[in-house]
DNA sequence: GAGCTAACCTATTCACGAC
DNA sequence: GTCGTGAATAGGTTAGCTC
């Protein structure tokens, strides 16, 4: 069915001779018409593109085409595609084959085609590259990257810098085509808060909504798309907006700004920069979207109530600095929503349902009250959890390279400016015993980021640094789950392990240093709630504070059983997405063991102190433990974290310069 | 458990078209 | 000639199934 053809690099670096091309191109429309170059019609050389284009269509179809001319898709076709694709971006076969019936390519190159589509997506999204956030680190709010990332060009419209900055638009985006309803479109002329175009990367998030939206009604697309993609925009481009924005300006938010006054401040190139009091875009959506990951200097609002008075900043100069917390004010009221609104939330709101509100202040996140506040005023839609997990592995993976930014001081600052002593201990002791975090990763190595992974290839990847996937999240708790981990795990359970083996299914502990701690919605003590799915609990029988599956998991295993009748849901593993958990994990034999282990339980060996405790006593346990700690009563081992934790504690007593 | 198939991914090459 | 885009390939991984 498919053109016959050898590789080109195969067979001969230099393109052959036209009357030599072994490839058949439309074959399946005329099998076997050995046509010649010399047979091809001449295209007029005067002729628009899309004339050309046609006529390239036309007349390749039934013609072979020489080797190395590679047919362009038709516009018309193009547009069947592009629509296909913004409805289902991994059509299965049998819509393949509707689609095939639509245009005139066959089946394997429209698979080719939405394969190269969705590379072209991710390739997009991907996140800044280490050299550029360093660029961007060092340099201020320069893009210094040939291959810049854009900033969102919303950003202008609620931050008013007078710096000669300003905010580069988007040059990779395709021409909006009619075909792409969710393709993000810049609403600046119709709405009052302008929303510019949305890079790729914020689409991620919302892909595992649409694909969840698929699944249960299996339609090309909801009535709501428009509104949805209103929101979408806005949610996305708040967060991708706070990503960029921390990623390139490394500053220490004024912690007395005020929500409902303009507030300034200087960047790192000393430019002054004014945020409007715009309450869905307030300082929160940059403060608490701010990562110590891209923002080194700024230090997240603490979750919890036990959090400290202060906290450890660090400032672009890399500089301790002891920051007074001061207690958030009350995050803004959204606007009441309309009537409408009301309705249309009653009749799809589930009850008990409660949004995330970030477990942790290491992940970037965006703004939930961004996101809700967009929710309710631009959309009818349901507030649901509109951030899934990217499946972008470049994100997460960036998003998880400790290396790339984590030190003791900003570690330390994020666990204590989190409440949590033990946190801090345990990440310490993370440290410590393992080597080094176990989420040190190569970075993204997109196609114009490769020189970066590949300059550091990682022992055992003879040929070339692979992605992330590598070090899944499995693959990290199972090679590097260590007694940090268990702390944290037991503690944000809040329950003890009743054996001195803890049973971890395949779920990932919440402080795994997953990034999609986002999935984790915490009590006012700080203890997970039940997640916003359930599901994997009910199947694995994990309890309530289990990791929400995420979308993009069982959007893609349930697609698959679409895809793939053969593919039972039984064997669907909880909690794990098929791709983005297709690690290769140290230790794990054949792939079927894989699969074995990912089934079967993790088997944690817990201290001897973890056994037998009810949570009262674990959590008495525990504090014992941060007691005797704290007063160097530990082992010999451990005396370097008792330094560690000394000289932050030192530091935040003010000793710190 | 091995082999097969199908699907997906990333990385890469290279023709094509615009400038 | 340069550069960006898109078509296509290569290599790798997974799941599901069969034997």
């Amino acid at each position: 069915m498919d053109y016959q053809v050898s590789s080109p690099r195969a067979s001969s670096p230099s393109p052959a001779p036209r009357s030599q091309s072994p490839i058949a191109w439309g074959d399946e429309q005329q099998p076997g018409s050995p046509t010649t170059a010399s047979a091809l019609p001449t295209i007029p050389q005067q002729s628009s593109p899309e004339y050309r284009q046609e006529f390239s269509r036309s007349v390749g179809e039934n013609e072979r085409h020489p080797k190395g001319k590679r047919k362009r898709t038709a516009a018309k076709d193009k547009a069947i595609l592009e629509a296909a694709y913004n409805a289902n971006p991994k059509p299965d076969k049998a819509a393949r084959l509707d689609i095939v019936k639509r245009v005139s390519l066959n089946e394997k190159e429209v698979q080719i085609w939405f394969q190269n589509r969705r590379q072209n997506d991710r390739r997009k999204s991907r996140p800044l590259s280490p050299q550029e956030l360093a660029a961007l680190r060092y340099g201020g709010m320069q893009i210094l990257s040939s291959d810049p990332a854009p900033y969102n060009a919303s950003f202008s419209s609620d931050i008013t810098t007078t710096s000669p900055v300003q905010p580069v638009s988007h040059p990779e985006q395709e021409p909006t085509s009619p075909a792409q309803p969710d393709r993000p479109v810049s609403q600046a002329g119709e709405e009052a808060e302008p929303i510019a175009e949305v890079p790729r990367e914020a689409r991620e998030w919302e892909e595992p909504q649409e694909n969840a939206k698929e699944l249960a009604t299996p339609k090309p697309r909801p009535a709501h798309d428009q509104s949805s993609a209103l929101s979408q925009s806005f949610s996305a481009s708040v967060g991708y907006l706070s990503n960029r924005w921390n990623a390139g300006n490394s500053f220490t938010t004024p912690v007395n700004a005020g929500r409902d006054e303009p507030f300034s401040w200087v960047t790192p190139m000393m430019q002054p920069i004014t945020v409007s009091p715009n309450p869905s875009y307030s300082l929160e959506s940059f403060s608490s979207s701010c990562p110590p990951a891209f923002a080194a200097g700024s230090i997240l609002p603490p979750p919890s109530t036990q959090s400290s008075r202060f906290r450890i900043s660090m400032s672009l100069e890399g500089k301790a600095e002891v920051v007074a917390s001061v207690i958030s004010p009350p995050r803004p009221i959204a606007a009441p929503p309309t009537p409408d609104m009301l309705q249309s939330l009653r009749s799809i709101r589930r009850p008990n349902l409660q949004r995330s509100h970030s477990a942790s202040p290491i992940v970037t996140l965006p703004p939930i009250s961004v996101l809700t506040n967009s929710l309710t005023n631009h959309s009818p839609l349901p507030p649901r959890l509109t951030r899934g997990r990217s499946r972008d592995v470049h994100a997460w993976q960036f998003a998880c390279d400790a290396e790339n930014r984590e030190d003791a001081l900003t570690a330390q600052a994020k666990n204590e400016s989190n409440g949590s002593a033990i946190a801090a201990i345990s990440l310490l002791r993370s440290t410590s015993s393992t080597g080094g975090s176990p989420l040190q990763q190569q970075s993204s190595s997109a196609k114009r980021n490769a020189t970066v992974s590949k300059a550091t290839p990682r022992p055992g990847m003879a040929k070339k640094a692979k992605l992330g996937r590598a070090s899944s999240s499995v693959a990290r708790m199972q090679s590097a789950l260590g007694l940090s981990e268990k702390v944290n795990f037991s503690n944000q359970q809040g329950v003890s392990t009743p054996s001195e083996k803890v049973k971890v299914y395949a779920q990932h502990s919440p402080s795994g240093h997953d990034s999609d701690k986002e999935n984790w919605s915490p009590d006012e003590d700080g203890n997970p709630r039940t997640p916003y799915y359930s599901h994997a609990q009910s199947i694995s029988g994990m309890s309530t504070t289990g990791r929400r599956p995420l979308p993009s998991s069982a959007t893609r295993s349930e697609k698959d059983y679409r895809k793939h009748p053969r593919r039972t849901p039984g064997n669907n593993r909880v909690g794990l997405n098929d791709r983005a958990n297709t690690a290769p994990v140290k230790g794990w034999g054949h792939r079927r063991d894989k699969r074995a282990a990912q089934e079967s339980v993790l088997e944690i060996f817990e201290d001897d102190e973890a056994e037998n405790r009810s949570p009262a006593s674990s959590r008495a346990a525990l504090d014992d433990e941060v007691e005797r700690f704290m007063r160097g009563n530990v082992s010999p081992s451990k005396k370097s974290d008792v330094d560690a934790v000394a000289g932050l504690l030192s530091l935040s007593q003010g000793n710190w310069r």
